[in-house]
DNA sequence: CACCCTATTGTAAACGTTTACTCTGCAGTC
DNA sequence: GACTGCAGAGTAAACGTTTACAATAGGGTG
C-alpha cells in the first residue's frame, strides 16, 4: 500500500482538498456532516498527515535541541526526564547534542542553529565564548533559547534562565562543613571553562571567607567533571602536607571517585576526611558511605525550561530580556560527612 | 535581515535556480566558473538550504529514532554514544524515545513511527509483543529498523541485529562464582517482560544446571532494572534460610544497590557474600569493592548498530531477512567476589 | 559551411500541505 | 420578494527545493 495523502481522502469523501485540511486542524470551521464523512474517509483510507509536508508549509518542526555537556551524567539524565516530559505535554520531540565538555566551537553551534531543523534550543551547558557568528545568527533568525541550570553569561544575558542559586547552595554545602568543625575543607570543581563551576568555587570561598577560613595554595583542583579526572584530583589533594579534613566536590559523579580514592588511600570517610558532593544523583544514596549532598530539583528545572521555551516559540519572540528564574536547592544530609579527626 | 533562498542566489549569480541546486548536490555537472560565480554569490548573500524544504522534497530528514528503556543507565550512554559518533560521521541526527521500562504499547510504537517521519529506528530494547498494527506499518513504509544489544524476538524475526550473546555472558558469570567455590548462588533479573532478562537468566541456569547445582525457590527476584527495585530484591535474597553466598545481577546499576544493601545488613562484600553485576558500567569501577561484571562492547554495539541502519536506509530496504551480528564480551574481575566464607 | 553531438544551463513541474480569497446558497430582515 | 450577511465549501497559490525535460551554445566532423 503506497502512501496515502490528503488528496485519496478528498476523492474518497467527496470534498476538496482544502476541507479535509480544515476538518483535522480547524474543525469549527467545518459542518458536522460534512466532518463525518472526512474522518470516514480518513480511516477507510488509513491517511496521516505527511509530517515533513506539514513542517515545510508551517516553518516549524515541533522539535527541540537540546545542548548539555554529557547525557551521561545522571544529573542531567534527570533534567532531560523534565524536559522530555512537558515537551510531551506539548506535543515536542527533542533532540539532544553533546558537547562531551569540550567548549563547543562556535562553527558547531552555528551549523546546529543555521539548519532550522528545530524550533528552539534548550541550552543546559552555557559555553563561553559564543562566537559571534552564533549570536548574529541568532538575532536573525530570532531564535528562540533558553537555558537551564547555569546562569546565563554575559554575552547571552538577554536569554531567560532557570537554575538553583549556585553560589549560595555551594556556601551552604561549604558552611555545613564548617559547621561540623572543619577548618582544612578543598574543592575539586569541575571545569575551568565553565560558568557553573566558577559558581560554585564562589560559594566555597565565600563561605571559607565569611568563616575567616584561609584556602591555600593547593587545596582546590580540577576534576573535570569525570570519575577519572577526580580521582586524579583527589590523589592530588590527598598529597598536600596540610592533610585536608573536608572535599567539596563540584558534582556528585566526582564525589564518586572521591569517595572511592580517599578509601583507597587507606583513609575512612567520615572518620578521616569528609566528602560532600552536588546534584543528588540517584547513586548518592547507594555510596559507601552514602553520600552527604545538595540536592537540586532536576526535573523541576527541565520541565519549566521547556514550558519557557514553548511559550517563546508560541509568542514568536526570538529573543528580548526576559528574568531568570531561582529554584530552591536543599542539603541532603546522608553519612559522607562527620567531625574533623581528633 | 529575512530568510534567504535559493532565488535570492540564483539573481545575484545571474543563473537559475537549478544551477545554484546543482552546484551544491552535483558540482560535477556545472562549470568550473559559474560555480565559483553561485559560490561567491551564497556566501555573499549568507545562504543556507532550507532543511526543511530538503526533507520535504526528498523525503528524507535524516533523523534516526532511538527507543531504548531508559537514557539513564549508563550502559546504554554508552551505547547512545558510539550512536552518536556514527550518526554524526554519516550526517544523521538521532531522536531518543524511552519506554521507562514500561513495555512500550502498539499504540505508541506505532504513533511513533507513523508521526514522526523517521528514516530509520534503531531498537535498543524490543519490547515484546510488538502489536500487529505497528508490523504492518513497518512493512507498509518499509522502514529501516535494527535492534541492538538484545536478541529480536520471534515477531521481529526478520530484522538485523547486533548483541553480545547474552546467554554465554550470563553463564561465564555465574562459572565464575562456582569456580570460586560457590554453590549457592541467587540471582536479581530485570524484567519479567525483556528478553535480554530472559537470555540472562537462561545462561545463569543453564551454569546451575551443568554444574549440578540446585536453584531453589526464592534464591531469584525482580530487580526491575532500577535502584530501588534491586534494594527490595537484595533483601528478599538476604531473608532467605539458605544463605546465599553468591549474588548474580542482571545489570551494574542493580548490582550497586545489591552491594550497598548487603552492606546495610552488616555483610560484608566478598566476605560473607560475592555480587556480580553485568556491563561494566563506568561506576563499577569506583564502588566498594570494585564490582566484578562482565563487560560488553557497548560504544561499538552502538557504532555497528547505526553503520548497519544507514546501509539499510542507503540501500531502501526496509526489512528483509539478515543476519544477526554477536559481539565479543568479557568478564572483568575486580574484587567484589571471592571465595565463599567458612 | 551545414550538421550533429555533447556539455551546460534554463524551464517548469512536482512534492503535500495550509490558507487567502472567491463563490455559492441559505436564512434572516425589511 | 429583494437584499444583506454569513457560514461553509472550493480554487488556487504558495512554501523552497530537486529534477526530468527542453533548449541552447559551442565545438568537432563530414
Amino acid at each position: 500500500m503506497p502512501d496515502v495523502s490528503i488528496k485519496e481522502v478528498a476523492k474518497l469523501a467527496g470534498v476538496s482538498i482544502a476541507t479535509v485540511s480544515r476538518c483535522i486542524n480547524s474543525p469549527e470551521k467545518v459542518t458536522e456532516k460534512t466532518r463525518l464523512k472526512v474522518q470516514e474517509a480518513i480511516v477507510a483510507t488509513g491517511y496521516s498527515p505527511n509530517t515533513l509536508a506539514q513542517s515545510f508549509r508551517r516553518g516549524r518542526t515541533n522539535l527541540v535541541m537540546v545542548v548539555l555537556p554529557s547525557i551521561g551524567d545522571p544529573f542531567f539524565t534527570a533534567v532531560m526526564h523534565g524536559i522530555r516530559t512537558a515537551a510531551k505535554a506539548k506535543g515536542y520531540s527533542v533532540l539532544i547534542e553533546e558537547t562531551q565538555h569540550n567548549t563547543m566551537t562556535a562553527d558547531e553551534v552555528s551549523a546546529m542553529l543555521v539548519s532550522r531543523q528545530t524550533d528552539g534550543i534548550i541550552l543546559l551547558a552555557t559555553m563561553s565564548p559564543f562566537g559571534t557568528e552564533v549570536l548574529s545568527a541568532r538575532s536573525r533568525r530570532r531564535l528562540p533559547i533558553v537555558v537551564g541550570c547555569e546562569k546565563v553569561s554575559s554575552e547571552l544575558a538577554d536569554l531567560p534562565s532557570v537554575h538553583i542559586d549556585n553560589v549560595a547552595a555551594a556556601r551552604d554545602a561549604t558552611n555545613y562543613l564548617i559547621s561540623q568543625g572543619h577548618e582544612r575543607i578543598g574543592m575539586i570543581y569541575g571545569q575551568a571553562s565553565s560558568l557553573l563551576t566558577k559558581d560554585r568555587e564562589r560559594g566555597y570561598r565565600a563561605a571559607m571567607k565569611a568563616a575567616k577560613l584561609p584556602i591555600k595554595e593547593g587545596w582546590t583542583a580540577e576534576g573535570q567533571l569525570s570519575i577519572s579526572g577526580a580521582r586524579h584530583a583527589t590523589r592530588e589533594l590527598l598529597s598536600h602536607p596540610d592533610r585536608l579534613t573536608a572535599i567539596f566536590c563540584a558534582n556528585d559523579e566526582m564525589a564518586i571517585a572521591c569517595l572511592h580514592e580517599v578509601k583507597a588511600a587507606g583513609l575512612s570517610v567520615p572518620g578521616d576526611i569528609s566528602v560532600i558532593g552536588f546534584d543528588d544523583i540517584r547513586y548518592a544514596a547507594v555510596t559507601d558511605p552514602p553520600l552527604t549532598t545538595i540536592s537540586q530539583p532536576a526535573e523541576e528545572i527541565g520541565e519549566r525550561v521547556m514550558y519557557r521555551l514553548c511559550r517563546r516559540i508560541e509568542e514568536g519572540r526570538g529573543n528580548g530580556a526576559d528574568e531568570s528564574q531561582i529554584v530552591p536547592h536543599k542539603l541532603v544530609i546522608r553519612q559522607s560527612v562527620g567531625k574533623p579527626p581528633g
